[in-house]
DNA sequence: ATTAGCACTCTAAGCTCGAGAGTGCTAATC
DNA sequence: GATTAGCACTCTCGAGCTTAGAGTGCTAAT
């Protein structure tokens, strides 16, 4: 890749392709008043790209399709896009409107990113370091049964049945509680396994519930996500072979999606794009993955991404995760 | 339709189409060894079969295909049988390993019901007839920010964030719930707004949001129910044009699915099954969908369903909608 | 009432063929 | 040397045709 015309080829051919989704032809360029060449002029050059593997042809005579490398180019020449000042300010306003409520906030992102993007939009809730404990409550339900409501830092509630061997009246549970709470404040789950002060038989059963349900959220890698636009990208012509989406429909409904899509290294806060072969996990060969990361670093961090055909609007995708993030981190920064 | 024969051979026309997806030759029931008439007799009885609408074919010599009225009638002739012995003692079983949590119980109906119906599986969470207050909490997050934690009967969680003008510390907030929790125990929204004690401006704002979110709670006419088995239903043959599907995707999507899925008239403890076009949205007239009723009357009503193509394995179904429902009451009646 | 036998119907798959789209190459032009 | 017009060539896609075979409906025999 020399030539700054080439590039600008290169970009007008994935651009329409993304636009048409049809294997463009030399004409189509041709016509573009950007460049005032004929179409013999840019099959010369076409055919040079061809062979350094921007583009590709179904078959000998046939238009022109961007390789990977090709949206890789193409990517990479409008990573410093950001979002119009307009859809800035709709944006905002969007996000004030609601609820002051995180999971309002994220479904709302969704629900944008996927508009933005005509694809689905998959934003995992964060996820703290290392739960921390700020307040427990002990209800009864029936003469053994009680549910324990828990509340950990940055706002998440956790709900528990448990069940006793014998009757424990409110009055009890309620002493107990407050117990806990003066004990156990701000603590991490090894600390509080840690205390060793004397504890009654059911008060150990309940620290003992207590401490499995904060493991469980440490270990649980992320919560279910806020998915949303799955049938915009149903609508893309990639996949007018219904077979071509079974695979990724399971991935969706078992919630392994999440793992695999999101990429291992997060560092930077850029928006990371992982396109087709990129891509570690086959399944996703012929898919672009745009994620974004927001949140509270060291506290809790969450992802914003976009899942597509490799054929996807990179130029509204990622101003659209890039600034989503950002309005997601402001919001929660009131949250800690 | 009179003849014993004649609803043997319907029969066994509706249930090899449910099996094999294919229009069915009189040759294939000749086969069968129930009975011992040549394939021309079955023609004989087939075309009658025709006449009176049980039975459709695509074309002039073509197999016979079950109608949404051959169905019904199949779906009749099976109503009263229940699960095998050994597949209840299957699912007891996966019951009473998992932990005692709703959520999870839920959960594990769906993926159940979807495994044996080999469709996709949507089970609604219970519907309390209309909301009780059990308990509150209230945490300060920042100055002016606090979240309230909201027990509602049944076991029934709900969080909100509130955002005061002026800062309130916890102790304050830790006397408003106590007070809360003594005057508004057991109570209905009504019930709350109609107390008229002399409240602070604080206490006002805090009643106003409990009051919102429980009539948020008893507005809401679903939560997002618990769908599972998607895939199994993009595995069916109706499914390899995609274009079917784009609607039903939106449908599952939006969440509006619900609101049409279920019967109106959910009175009989019975299951009840939708066929075709017995159902008034247009959008399910190639769909049929099984419903059953779980919980406690007058307390709090879910309901189990399975929704797939007509040609659905009716004889699996409908007993484990049934069965599942019986569970679920079951679970259920310990946490009222 | 049942059945064997056969002619008839309809579909689905394969096949050819021509039109059209788009390229690659060559030779002329700036 | 870069650009371009012109044209032959390649490949796809859809229309129309053909054929094999699956399955029925009917008739005449049992």
């Amino acid at each position: 890749m020399i030539s700054p015309r080439s590039e600008t080829i290169l970009n007008l051919i994935v651009s329409k392709y993304i636009d048409q989704a049809v294997p463009i032809p030399s004409q189509s360029i041709a016509q573009e008043p950007a460049l005032g060449v004929s179409s013999a002029t840019i099959r010369n050059e076409m055919s040079r790209l061809e062979n350094e593997g921007y583009i590709i042809r179904a078959h000998h005579s046939a238009g022109s399709v961007p390789s990977d490398k090709g949206y890789r180019f193409h990517v990479e020449s409008l990573k410093d896009i950001s979002l119009s000042e307009s859809e800035q300010r709709l944006f905002s306003h969007l996000f004030h409107q609601v609820e002051r409520d995180l999971e309002k906030w994220l479904s709302l992102a969704a629900t944008l990113l996927a508009q933005q993007a005509q694809n689905m939009a998959v934003i995992t809730t964060p996820r703290p370091a290392g739960c921390r404990f700020k307040h427990m409550e002990l209800l009864s339900l029936q003469d053994t049964t009680a549910l324990m409501v828990l509340v950990l830092h940055g706002a998440r509630v956790k709900e528990q049945l448990i069940t006793f061997d014998e009757a424990v009246p409110q009055s009890s549970l309620t002493i107990i509680a407050n117990k806990f709470n003066a004990a156990f404040s701000g603590l991490h789950r090894e600390q509080i396994m840690e205390k060793e002060n004397e504890f009654s038989p059911t008060e150990e059963q309940i620290k003992d519930v207590l401490s499995r349900t904060m493991q469980d959220d440490d270990e649980q890698e992320y919560e279910d996500p806020y998915l949303d636009g799955f049938h915009f990208m149903l609508g893309q012509p990639e996949f007018t072979r219904s077979d071509r989406m079974r695979g990724l429909m399971e991935l969706v409904e078992k919630r392994r999606l999440i793992k695999t899509i999101i990429p291992k290294e997060l560092e930077s806060q850029k928006v990371t794009v992982t396109i087709g072969r990129e891509n570690e996990d086959e399944t996703f060969h012929s898919y672009s993955i745009v994620t974004g990361k927001y949140g509270i670093s060291n506290e809790a961090v969450g992802t914003v991404s976009v899942l597509g055909p490799t054929r996807m609007p990179y130029a509204h995708t990622i101003p659209s995760v890039n600034y989503l993030s950002k309005i997601l981190s402001d919001l929660m920064s009131g949250l800690y």
